[in-house]
Parts: structure tokens; sequence; C-alpha cells
RNA sequence: CGGGGAGUGGCUCAGCCUGGUAGAGCACCUGGUUCGGGACCAGGGGGUCGGAGGUUCAAAUCCUCUCUCCCCGACCA
């Protein structure tokens, strides 16, 4: 029955086999209580990880084979375009005092001391370190352009690590850097990441999007996310389905339709008593009007050098978006002011907050003030309690509105922004709402907001780094000139997780061939035949032997038992070595389809080879 | 850091309110019967009940403090 000559079973007797029978895959008929998100019931069971504390997690022998073959692929990928390098996980102090993150990072940052008493801290990301190397090594135009890359250990105290293996306080990153003479030269590296980033998701069969996002606090002109679609997200997208734009919430714009104003009841503001009405439904209904039609005040005081009162003002059924506001203040910090600082600065209680009549800073003074204060050189913005007050882009044009009377029980009508009260800084601030129309021009469609999870980030840093930590090369004239950098991440153990989120059912999941700890598992069906056992040795060893990792299911188990063994633990193929082996069949059985096909012993291996082939033309077309 | 929940054999949980010799299912070991979708029978091993202190003749159970983990929020280069 067997289909191999002796001279080739004695061959194949010596390669490797890995028999699960002598391997340590502890799978689980249960989940552990405190894991809720899919992939982390799953890595779990699976004995992919075990936890070890918040965040921190033990990789066992699944779990570091597919690791390993997704940093395999991203090392194969980024060895196109840059360099690999090895940077320390435990880090001096002095590189991060020099860019200003020994403060600016925060609790986020491990610290620890050294017997001396000199601190150090554990490595977050490297742009300090790269940017010092930068610096003591290059010299000429003529060493430029630059990619340096690694793929090493991140440690991160986040405030809350959660959901498995989704936001954790160590993790594996492949992150690089990018040094060019100019903003063209950043664009072609940025260019280069994309391209080569591309390539890796599709490599690892996740299905991906791109999308626009937040460059950061400074110096950022381009930014580009990679994100995966899934509930146990953290990020939410906003996305055209005719045009295919795309944008994180954090940065996303839309077309706004527009508003029917108020009839004006006098040509000037006018007090109405609302007793109660707090809240916007609550007045919309009073004045039988749309909230858009109100202006909605949310008070906050933001971090520069010092805490400053602020004032949003945005469209009454918008909702502010504190990283927009953030951004477009340049604050460090932004919270919502205590009931005190309301009555110092706003004169009014929470509800019936407004911007009339209030003291606001003038857009003059603020431009000034603005960049002392991103250097750290102003300490007071209001010494007359003035207040920063920053509109929406929604508010502008806008007439007849309401808005509170920064009295308790009273609005104001008839309120026109620019006439009846002025500002500080006129920004977009708000989250854009599903089924709002696309930015672009002339695309007609409305947009739609999924939630997702980060697993790569491309961005231009610009010279923040290379200023600050005083990288200096001389260009073609001889003069001294500063690099431009960019900085590139890729979440290892993101890739793991976004792929088990994407392809899972009740059973278990299934992982793209690419990524899967193993291509295939044979299962011996009755492991105490001698002869089924003998085949399937037999046949396994003829599929390593044509380059697939195999898994070997040799355990005295029941075939229930290995089914729903190997249905839980991501292998994209089985082989069931069974009751028709007598006849030469086998069954192959696609996990991802849970469909069982009976082969002809002699073609399966063709045909495993045949269907991996295909899953990654299938992958690198979508 | 604010709010909520949970810590009892490896896993899932019961017991706690009303103090009185620590339990079940799964997993594990031995023997037997089974053998294609998480088998069955019999026997067996394994738990300072997160930790410390207190109340009591007696504490898993009541009280105080503390540690850890999970969830929501804040936060998230």
């Amino acid at each position: 029955m067997s289909c191999v000559c002796v001279v080739g079973r004695e061959s194949l007797r010596a390669l490797f086999m890995h028999r699960w029978s002598k391997l340590f895959i502890p799978t689980l008929r249960e989940a552990p209580a405190d894991a809720e998100v899919a992939s982390h019931r799953l890595l779990v069971r699976a004995g992919y990880i075990r936890q070890l504390g918040a965040g921190i997690y033990n990789y066992l022998f699944l779990g570091q084979r597919s690791l390993n073959k997704i940093i395999a692929i991203v090392r194969q990928e980024m060895d196109k375009i840059g360099q690999e390098f090895y940077l320390p996980g435990i880090l001096p102090k002095e590189p991060w005092v020099e860019s200003g993150r020994w403060t600016g990072m925060g609790e986020n940052m491990f610290r620890l001391k050294d017997r001396k008493g000199a601190d150090l801290c554990l490595g977050m990301t490297h742009e300090e370190i790269m940017t010092s190397i930068a610096r003591n090594e290059l010299r000429s135009y003529k060493q430029l352009p630059q990619i340096w890359y690694q793929i090493q250990t991140k440690f991160r105290d986040e405030p809350r690590p959660k959901s498995g293996l989704l936001r954790v306080r160590q993790f594996t990153m492949k992150d690089s850097y990018s040094f060019d003479i100019d903003a063209a030269g950043l664009d072609k590296s940025f260019d280069l990441h994309d391209g080569v980033y591309r390539t890796i998701f599709t490599r690892c069969g996740l299905k991906f999007v791109v999308v626009e996002a937040d460059s950061g606090s400074m110096g950022g002109s381009q930014s580009q996310e990679f994100m995966v679609y899934t509930e146990a997200g953290e990020d939410f997208i906003a996305s055209c389905p005719v045009c295919g734009y795309a944008a994180n919430l954090e940065k996303a714009i839309s077309r706004l339709e527009p508003v029917t104003e108020l009839e004006p009841t006098a040509d000037k503001p006018e007090e109405i008593y609302t007793p109660g009405m707090g809240a916007i439904a609550d007045i919309a209904a009073f004045l039988k009007m749309s909230p858009a039609n109100d202006i909605k005040c949310v008070a906050y005081m933001a971090l520069f050098k010092d805490w400053q009162p602020v004032a949003a003002f945005l469209r009454g059924d918008h909702d502010l978006n504190e990283t927009k506001l953030l951004r477009a203040l340049g604050a460090r910090e932004v919270r919502f002011m205590t009931g005190e600082e309301l009555a110092l600065y706003m004169r009014g209680p929470a509800g019936y907050l407004g911007p009339v009549g209030l003291n606001i800073v003038g857009a003059s003074k603020w431009k000034f003030t603005h960049e002392e204060l991103l250097k750290g050189e102003s300490k007071d913005v209001n010494p007359m309690g003035e207040i920063i007050a920053i509109v929406d882009h929604g508010l502008e044009g806008r007439k007849n509105m309401v808005c509170g009377a920064n009295k308790l029980d009273y609005h104001l009508r008839n309120v026109t922004p620019g006439r009846d009260f002025g500002w500080t800084l006129l920004a977009d601030i708000r989250s854009v709402n599903e089924g709002e129309g696309c930015p672009k021009d002339h695309c007609g469609g409305k947009l739609v907001v999924g939630k997702a999870v980060e697993v790569g980030h491309i961005f231009k840093l610009g010279y923040k780094y290379s200023e600050s930590m005083g990288v200096r090369v001389l260009d073609v004239n001889g003069k001294e000139v500063t690099p431009i950098m960019g900085s590139y991440g890729i979440g290892i153990e993101r890739i793991l997780t976004a792929a088990i989120e994407q392809s899972n059912d009740a059973n278990g999941f299934w992982l793209p061939t690419s990524i899967a700890p193993f291509a295939v598992v044979v299962t011996i069906t009755n492991a105490a035949d001698a002869a089924l056992r003998e085949t399937g040795e037999m046949l396994a060893a003829e599929l390593e032997a044509a380059g697939l990792d195999v898994l070997l299911d040799d355990r005295d188990e029941r075939a229930g038992v290995k089914f729903k063994d190997a249905d839980l633990i991501g292998i994209p193929y089985r082989i069931n070595v069974g009751k028709k082996a007598g006849s030469g069949q086998v069954e192959l059985v696609a996990r991802a389809k849970a469909a069982s096909t009976d082969v002809a012993m002699g073609e399966v291996v063709a045909h495993v080879k045949q269907r991996v082939e295909e899953e990654q033309l299938l992958a690198s077309s979508s």
C-alpha cells in the first residue's frame, strides 16, 4: 500500500519529523475566564501563549514558531530596502535628554538605575539611538540615503495593557529609520517602505487597509497606518466605499451637508429661559430645532508650559476629537475643566456654556504666544483671565445659532459666529460621523466607520531628531546640512493577532501557510494500527521532503480529539490517514473552508503544494 | 489614576450570605473496555482557599490592610 520504494523510504526516514506525541502543545478545552477577545482566547487555548503578568506573555512552541515565520518574511522584504542592525534594549538616559523625550515620554517609559545610581531606561522606540549613530558616523551627502532597521523587543509601560497580545508591555517590533539629504529623498524612502509594507502584509495573508493618520506632534508632513479591520481593534477608520479614501478618525475629514438656518427673531443675541435644559437634546426639542443649529461648547485646560484655559466650539451634533484638538493647539495634554475652573474662566455652569461675552485671546496675540509656548518660553497667556477659543470649521458661515448663555438655565439665540463672538483659532477639531460625505472632490460617496487594529505605521519625521541631536553632513557645496528623517514600525505579534482575528470560528482559527507554525498536520486517526501509523509516517516524510512544514499527529488519542485539536491550532491543511488508507486514499481538509476531499495517496503531496501555491497567488492578487 | 468585577488542585467553577474536617466537571496517573468529531468503567495523586493582620473555642466563610488579574474610562512614540 506504500507508494515509496525501499531506498526512498530509508532516506525519508532520515528526515527530522515533528511528532505531536513528543511535543509540548498544551491545548485547552476551555479558555481562561479573563480572555475576552477571540485572538486572546484562541492563542491560549491553542497553546501558543501563556500569560505571565498584565501585558506580559510567554510564547510557547507554536507561538514562537509562527512569530519566527512572520519575522522571516519581514526580514526578507526589509533587506530589499534597508540594512539590519540590532540595538540594545537597555539604554542610557543621555540621548533621551538630548531629544527632550526623557521627560516627554512620561510614565510610559520603564526606567531603572544601575549600581552606580545612573539612570537607564528600557527602549520603547529607537529614534534617539539611531540618530546618535547617524550623528557619530555620517559626514557626507555621499553616504545618504540610509535605511537602517532592526527587529527587536520594545518595552512600554502602558497605562492599561489589554486584549491579549493587542496591547502589551513587551513586544517585538520591526522599526526602521531613514536618513535623507532632502525632502525629495525622504519621499522616496517613505514610498519604499510603503511598497515593502504592502508586500509584507500581503505575504502574511492580512486583509489590510492603508489609511491617512495623525502625523504626531512635530514636523510630520505625512503619516500612514496599515490597519486590519476587527472588532477587537482600538482605532476607528473612516473610509469611502466609492473612491477608496480612508483615514484614521483622528485625521479623517468629511463634507458636510448644508444646514437649514433658523429664522432670526432679532438682529442680535437674545436670552431665552431654558430651565433644566443643560443637554443639547433637551434644548433642541424645546426649540423644535435640529441639534445642528446648536453650538456645543467643551471647556478644557490645555498643558503647554502651564495649564491654559481652552474653550472648544463645534456644532451641537458633532463630537470633539481630542487628538485633533491637541494637535490644533500644539498642546502636550488636555483635560476637562473642573467646576471651579468653569466658574473662573467661563463664568457659567456646564450645560450652559457659550462663546458670547467671553474674554477671548486674540488671534494675533495667540500666534505669537503659540510659538513661545512651543519653545517653553512663555509662562502666561492670560494674565487678564483670557481664554483660548478654538472653533471648528463646521461653524464657519453659520447664522442664528443657539448656545449657552454662560448663565444657569439660560441660552442665547440669534448667535452668528464672527458677528457675535470671535476666536483665537479656527481648526478641524471634530470627529467625522458615519454617513457623512466623502471629502474628495466629485466623489459623492458616503463614509463608513469601522474598528481596526494597527499593524504598521510609517511616517515622515522631518528634522525633529536630526536637528535636536545635531546630525550634520556636508552637501555637494561643502555646506553643513541636517538630514531629514523618517521612521517606520511593524508590530510583529499584531500580525499574528490580526490574522487570527480575521480567521476564526467556534472551533479555533486558521492561519495562512506563510505564517502558520506548520503548513499541514498529518492525522493518524488510529495510532494503535501499525499499518496506519506507517502510512502516516511515510506520507509526512514525503511532505516534509517536498519542503512543507509538517506536524505528524501520532498521539495515542481518539480520532475526535485529534480532529478538534487540529482545528484549534491554526494549521491550514490537514491530512487524515484513516479508514480509506487501505484503498490508497487519504482525506485532505482545508481548515478555512472546513472542506474535505479524498485524494489518492500518491498525489497528496502535489495537491497540498498546489493549494499552498494558489493561496499565495490569491494573496498577492488581492 | 477614577469606576466596576475577580482571586478556592493545571483549566472552568461551586462553597462564602447564615463560621464547624475543602468540593464538582475537565486535565493528570494505574488497570480494563473502546477507537472518525473533545469515550466509558474502576481505582488513585494533587489545594498554606492570593498575602498579612485581627475577631472567635473554631475562619475559604466575618473585619482591616495589602498584592495581583480582568473590564470600562482616562492614557496610548
